[in-house]
DNA sequence: ATAGTTGTTGCAAACGATTCGCATTTGCGT
DNA sequence: ACGCAAATGCGAATCGTTTGCAACAACTAT
């Protein structure tokens, strides 16, 4: 699936922005402020608050994730991207990453239950309640 | 352990502020804003700015947590209070809770597998690792 | 294709959650 | 008690993010 029919399918107009953005994210390895997204996305010649909106729509469209960085600012990151898991020492800090999802299977579980699409799972578990779908 | 210690503990300096400020966090069924745990405090007469650099402080030395809200305000919730588990609607925000925890079963494995104990889980998984046992 | 409708974009200005500087006060080890 | 470093209150500043509005571009039905 191209990434103009990823918004499409996720009730997106598609829009050259769009597409910029959309890529720009996918190009990430880790998430990133709205201006270091802003500054790779120097030569499209797309506005800040655009992109603010784009990413504010990605996030309740379901195919971004918005999270609290170190200072002030926000990181965004596509949802669903490379998903990693990390055990995380208290003590020392050491992280060890883990192979595959452990929640998968649970996660399918749960949005039999409740009738959610199960995005992501980081903080909370996202998804798009039987409401909104 | 009360509060004073759990400060103490944390390589914090045990103020009136800082005490009232944690007995609130404590308080929360859920993570609230900055503003909302303003006004429970508002009879301790605590400054605003008193009550954001405490809260740094808490996450700083892992005693809170922070994490994106709805608008443009972050929420902060203690960490490793109860754990709660929330299915949070991307769309329109709605937050479904979920009996017990899901991973429970999911976590044992993986203290097994990997030699961690672990802990908790909210934004990542953490625990102590098999060096700092 | 074409026109109409609706959502998107750019620009500039506003907003407001969070931070910061500084003088004063407080906790805490000696 | 004494002194130092850290915490507080007050005000003002910051700047990440949102918004209003007019122009414009995507999609839909003709």
């Amino acid at each position: 699936m191209d990434d103009a029919t990823t918004l499409r399918n996720a009730g997106l107009k598609v829009t050259s922005s769009r597409l910029s953005i959309y890529a720009c994210l996918s190009s990430l390895s880790s998430p990133a402020t709205a201006e270091e997204l802003f500054s790779k996305l120097h030569k499209q010649d797309i506005d800040l608050s655009t992109l603010y909106r784009t990413l504010n729509s990605f996030v309740s469209a379901g195919l971004a994730k918005k999270e609290v960085g170190r200072g002030k600012e926000n990181l965004y990151s596509l949802e669903g991207g490379k998903v990693e898991h990390v055990l995380v020492c208290l003590r020392c800090g050491k992280k060890v990453p883990l192979d595959g999802c452990p929640y998968h299977e649970v996660h399918e579980e749960i949005g039999q239950k409740t009738g959610f699409r199960v995005v992501d799972h980081n903080t909370e578990i996202y998804g798009i309640c039987p409401d909104c779908q």
